[in-house]
RNA sequence: GCCUAAGUGGCGGAAUAGGUAGACGCACAGGACUUAAAAUCCUGCGGGUGUUAAAGCCCGUGCCGGUUCAAGUCCGGCCUUAGGCACCA
């Protein structure tokens, strides 16, 4: 019965061609789903929910006056039927007809709107003709070319396989070991187009995680080319760093086991070492270097680089950890903020140096005060754990109500560990303290210590321990006043502990301690002190500074002349102790010149400088600190000299410094302050300034540059396999690779039995010497076809273009219809193809568009993807766990129309969906009652309930283009719950409006019933309805009133009540007032039309 | 490991922008109709407490905190699951 009124209907719409479009006409619009691979499985319900919703939006679309191209066609090349034909000896064409037969039945049985005349397969040589013709633009434009490549091979198989069959580096055939092969491989220059396809996804609206797939994908990573020095060799190399800032940590390199210059600076004892280790990851494939959790391997070459900015010697290890195909094939390596090194660097000893350090900031009452002084400290924190519980030591300051660990100052001379046993006595009693480590890294603090009035900036150091009893001393009474001693246990730490600092070390005790990858302040990141002067016995050490001032408006120096006592210098001086050198520069300046009014504008490197001193008869070993000021004005103060200071206080041009200063710690005072530029000093610096700074200085100095990096790679377009478009190229023993003429395309696959590869693994298609043996193009001497084929994905890059224009014959199709459609508005698809095939088709569309042929860039415009629908028992549908549906079954048994409707109500579109027969019962009752209710018209004119009508009219137009097609079938349901009350029955108007909403859905039976009860036009040919969004607006509303933040009770009031209204009626709601009795009200919050709150104490 | 999404009754899932959590459907229970069953219709349906019955009260959106008059929704941290990528420097 009902399988009858489902085939009259699919009839209908076919004999009246309801369905079909022509290029012409206003308001075009492209729905596109993503055409199937016809398998011999036959429609899987995953197909039925994704063609239902974008069936559904095309019948809506069109009743809004659209002119809707929703085309079907088949994506037939590919492995499984080449199979069939290798197994069966015939042609894959034959099977891939049946199966196009099977699938297109199917499909017309649920009653999808295809666009039937615009129907093509892949394999049609009218098509893949086009798909040739495009591979000779690629290549005549370069962005086609043959390169060796290596490929996995199975020895057993004869055969190439994909990753995915080589998972394990074992065939999944045969199961025999993969080895990996050279092979010559067309490729496709993807990568030039790296940029434009991360650009262009800014004209597009696909779904933010869709862009985001395609983001992540290309892999643009910003970093810096660094050249690194062998020790003993001519030869540098290169490695690629993101974090180039970090280069102070380097404390190894490591290179890819296939890295040219391995073998070269290998030394000679360790030659045997590293052979043994490149010949065992050459046996391995990519799958098995990337195992899951491996523990990391490699070896030391002998050989070490030079760190560029320290001139340190490191280590060159190989490993497989780093991958040859990426980068440069070599990385320098920093342990202490990359987790990879550092479990590298554990493993082989290799010493891990922190340049990155976090700084935590306090807040509120903590937070850094402005103009107070800052005093700098050593401290220690110490994390105790309980002898026997799983809780932590913390001690509860009274008078700022904090909660911490023990932690405290570390005196001079001691150390961290020492401070961190007599903090733990001092402050808690206890003394039986097992302290297990030192952590690798040290932190800052900055806050603002309201009991000495001064803001702290502090060097934390930590350490973990435990007590091994609860043995204790007395506390002494001023620590019990300020403190209490407590356990917390370790679940309830992280929430307890006042200080993020603390925090931060509860995360390390509780999760251990790793490399410290997150963005932090550089320190130990400049350059080693240079050393002037000759060192000498008997030295006295002290702390100095250089100061150079400059007078910007006559453009010269500040110098003191000694005359012949010591020649000219800048002004110099010696620091006293704890003395600031801005401090210790603006006093001396003062002193010897008088100059008050300066302005800083750098602090130099600091310089180690070993002279001796004439009039004091001493050698003195000094740490100068240079300091560049410019002068504002002449504002003098009266000169403050020494007995022995006899010199004359000069302004002089750059020319007479140059010439006369000869000190060699001046000059290079001077040569620092003009290089500043490039004077490598990163401390204090941020992870951005500090790489934009060493990009700067590895430029300056010649040993790198800024670099961007991709990690999507060219396209490997060649298959040795039958089953695809043969790659329209001639070898020529004279011409070399010459394009087939345009004219000669199709290139058509020949008609054979075996399609077996050859032994050594060219596609079948070499066997076929009638068919490889061709005349060259350009000489007409004898040459050979291409034989590889082209990957699947090469049909399914531009069928949609196709789509526009099927059957042209003179192009792959014409301008005027690619600009008529303009772009596919709407296309939709599985997650599993938001990477890889919207990647592959954008960048096919791109190039077109280079060469003129397309006229846009971007030819998809809206990209969703739906959620997969698994089986009951919410696993993967799969033949081998036997949960898979078949939707023929569920069409017989429940009609096509249920089917769809289940398919649309099982759950939130573009999410995973359990497969429920309860729920599809469900879903049929409700189309059952639709047909019931038919009984109940009347003969009243209108709608029987306006705002019910629009509210639904309005929910469902919205619903079915946001993809909350669950909703809309929820709003009908209710629709028709309310329909069922109406007394006296519904009128023609209601019934024909619910059967409209659910056409796009259910599209048979709302026909039917909408012609047995004689309600108007077919559905297919009328107009969707529209809300009157004054008819949804209500009079009354039911308001929600809270006290203190709880429902206590809902008052009814018309829509135009005024706030004071509201109040009253909410005031005298009964449950409302026996909670708010003999309470003050705080304040009351109303917000119109959706609730009150009233705050009572 | 990284990225993305998600975690709400017995189940599938609702909740537009922070504002009455659990719409709609399923399952279940009770009732009506029936000789009976199916189908259909009506009623109930998060947990606890309370009561003849109710009203009411307490708890409740993975866990621990925070912001707010108010948190499923926002913020910080953690746990779990699914999918994708994977030693990407």
């Amino acid at each position: 019965m009902k399988l009858t009124i489902e085939q009259k209907w699919q009839k209908y719409w076919d004999e009246h061609h309801v369905f079909e479009v022509k290029n012409e006409g206003k308001k075009p619009y492209y729905i596109l789903v993503e055409f199937p691979y016809p398998s011999g499985d036959g429609l899987h319900v995953g197909h039925v929910r994704s063609y239902t919703a974008q069936d559904a939006i095309a019948r809506m679309k069109r009743m809004q006056g659209y002119n809707v191209l929703f085309p079907m066609g088949w994506d037939a090349f590919g492995s499984p039927a080449e199979r069939y034909a290798i197994r069966n000896h015939i042609h894959p064409k034959e099977a891939v007809k049946e199966n196009i037969k099977n699938f297109k039945g199917q499909m017309k049985r649920l009653g999808f709107s295809f666009d039937w005349t615009r129907e093509f397969s892949t394999t049609d040589p009218e098509y893949y003709k086009w798909t040739q013709w495009q591979f000779l633009q690629f290549y005549k434009n370069g962005m086609a070319y043959k390169d060796t490549i290596p490929v996995n091979w199975c020895p057993q198989c004869k055969n190439v396989l994909s990753n995915e069959d080589a998972q394990g580096g074992v065939c999944e055939q045969c199961g025999s070991q993969v080895v990996q092969k050279e092979k010559s491989q067309w490729m496709l220059r993807m990568s030039d187009y790296a940029e434009d396809l991360l650009t262009g996804l800014e004209d597009t609206h696909f779904a933010e995680k869709v862009k985001l797939g395609q983001i992540n994908w290309i892999g643009k990573s910003t970093g810096a080319h660094v050249n690194f020095k062998i020790e003993g060799h001519d030869q540098e190399f290169t490695v690629f760093t993101t974090r180039c800032d970090t280069l102070f940590g380097a404390t190894y390199c490591v290179l890819a086991p296939e890295h040219k210059v391995v073998d070269e600076i290998t030394t000679e004892e360790k030659r045997e070492e590293v052979a043994k280790y490149k010949d065992a990851c050459a046996l391995k494939n990519d799958m098995e270097r990337t195992e899951l959790n491996k523990e990391k391997t490699g070896v030391f070459t002998g050989a070490y680089a030079i760190n560029p900015v320290n001139k340190e010697r490191i280590p060159i290890y190989i490993s497989d950890y780093v991958l040859a195909t990426y980068g440069t094939g070599a990385i320098m390596a920093v342990p202490a903020h990359d987790e990879r090194d550092y479990e590298f660097a554990k493993k082989f000893g290799i010493p891990i140096r922190q340049v990155l350090a976090k700084s935590f900031n306090g807040t509120g009452d903590s937070a850094i005060r402005e103009g107070k002084p800052v005093t700098n400290r050593n401290v220690v924190n110490v994390v105790i754990k309980h002898p026997t519980e799983n809780k932590y030591l913390c001690v509860h300051n009274k008078k700022f109500n904090w909660i911490n660990f023990v932690m405290g100052g570390i005196e001079e001379n001691e150390f961290v560990i020492e401070a961190g046993i007599r903090e733990v006595k001092e402050e808690t009693g206890y003394t039986d303290i097992a302290i297990e480590k030192e952590m690798e890294f040290i932190y800052f603090d900055n806050f603002y210590a309201a009991h000495k009035d001064v803001n702290r900036h502090i060097k934390c150091h930590t350490i973990l321990g435990k007590l091994n009893s609860l043995d204790a001393i007395e506390r002494s009474q001023e620590e019990i006043d300020l403190a209490d001693v407590m356990w917390i246990e370790e679940d309830k730490l992280i929430s307890t502990l006042s200080t993020e600092a603390h925090k931060y070390d509860a995360m390390r005790a509780i999760h251990g301690e790793g490399a410290m990858t997150e963005d932090g302040v550089h320190i130990h990141s400049s350059k080693e002190m240079e050393i002037t002067g000759v060192p000498h016995e008997n030295e006295t050490n002290k702390n100095s500074i250089v100061a150079i001032v400059y007078d910007e408006k006559c453009d010269k120096y500040l110098t003191i002349n000694w005359h012949e006592l010591g020649g000219r210098l800048f002004i110099g001086g010696t620091r006293k102790e704890g003395e600031p050198v801005e401090e210790c520069a603006r006093r001396e300046i003062a002193e010897e010149t008088g100059y008050t009014n300066l302005e800083l504008i750098s602090i130099l490197p600091k310089i180690n400088h070993h002279y001796y001193a004439y009039n004091k008869d001493k050698y003195f070993n000094i740490i100068s600190t240079g300091l560049y000021f410019k002068l504002i004005d002449d504002e003098k103060v009266a000169l403050h000299l020494d007995a022995d200071e006899k010199f004359d206080v000069e302004w002089v041009s750059q020319d007479i410094v140059l010439e006369e200063i000869k000190d060699e710690l001046h000059r290079k005072t001077y040569e620092y302050m003009n290089n500043s530029e490039s004077i490598l000093d990163l401390d204090g610096l941020d992870k951005k300034e500090a790489i934009d700074k060493m990009i700067k200085w590895l430029e300056a100095n010649n040993c790198g540059s800024a670099q961007v990096n991709y990690k999507m790679r060219d396209w490997i377009f060649s298959r040795q396999r039958f089953w695809g478009e043969p790659i329209p190229m001639i070898n020529c023993p004279t011409c070399g690779w010459v394009p087939m003429n345009e004219s000669d395309l199709p290139l058509v696959l020949p008609d054979v039995t075996e399609y077996e590869p050859t032994d050594d693994g060219e596609s079948p298609l070499a066997k076929i010497t009638e068919w490889v043996n061709c005349k060259c193009p350009k000489c007409g001497g004898d040459a050979k076809r291409e034989t590889d084929t082209m990957p699947q994905w090469a049909g399914s890059s531009w069928y949609f273009l196709r789509f526009m224009d099927a059957h042209n014959d003179s192009e792959f199709a014409s301008m005027d219809a690619m600009k008529y459609w303009n772009r596919v508005n709407w296309y939709n698809g599985g997650m599993e193809h938001t990477a890889r095939h919207l990647l592959y088709a954008r960048f096919w569309v791109q190039m077109l568009y280079n060469f003129g042929l397309v006229p846009n860039k971007e030819m998809i415009d809206i990209r969703v993807s739906h959620g997969m629908i698994l089986g009951s028992n919410h696993e993967k549908m799969s033949k081998s766990k036997g949960n898979v549906i078949n939707p023929d079954a569920i069409v017989n048994e429940f009609g096509a129309d249920t089917l769809r409707i289940y398919e649309m109500f099982i759950g939130d579109y573009q999410q995973d969906a359990s497969w429920s027969v309860d729920s599809l019962k469900g879903c049929k009752r409700f189309l059952d009652r639709i047909e019931r209710i038919g009984e109940k018209l009347n003969e009243k004119q209108g709608y029987t309930n306006e705002m019910l009508a629009h509210k639904t009219i309005k929910k469902v137009s919205n619903d079915l283009v946001t993809l909350k097609y669950n909703t809309a079938v929820s709003a009908l349901m209710i629709m028709l719950n309310e329909y069922e009350k109406f007394e006296e029955g519904i009128s023609k108007e209601d019934y024909r409006l619910l059967l409209t909403l659910l056409y796009p859905i259910a599209p048979h039976s709302t026909e039917e019933l909408n012609e047995v009860y004689a309600l108007g036009l077919p559905l297919c040919e009328s107009a969707w309805p529209e809300f009157d969004e004054s008819k949804i607006v209500e009079d009354e509303i039911t308001l929600g009133v809270q006290v203190n933040g709880k429902l206590r009770g809902t008052i009814t009031v018309s829509l135009d009540a005024s706030e004071e209204d509201i109040k009253e009626l909410a005031f005298k709601e009964e449950n409302v007032m026996r909670h708010i009795e003999g309470k003050d009200i705080v304040k009351v919050i109303v917000i119109k039309g959706k609730i009150i709150n009233i705050v009572a104490k």
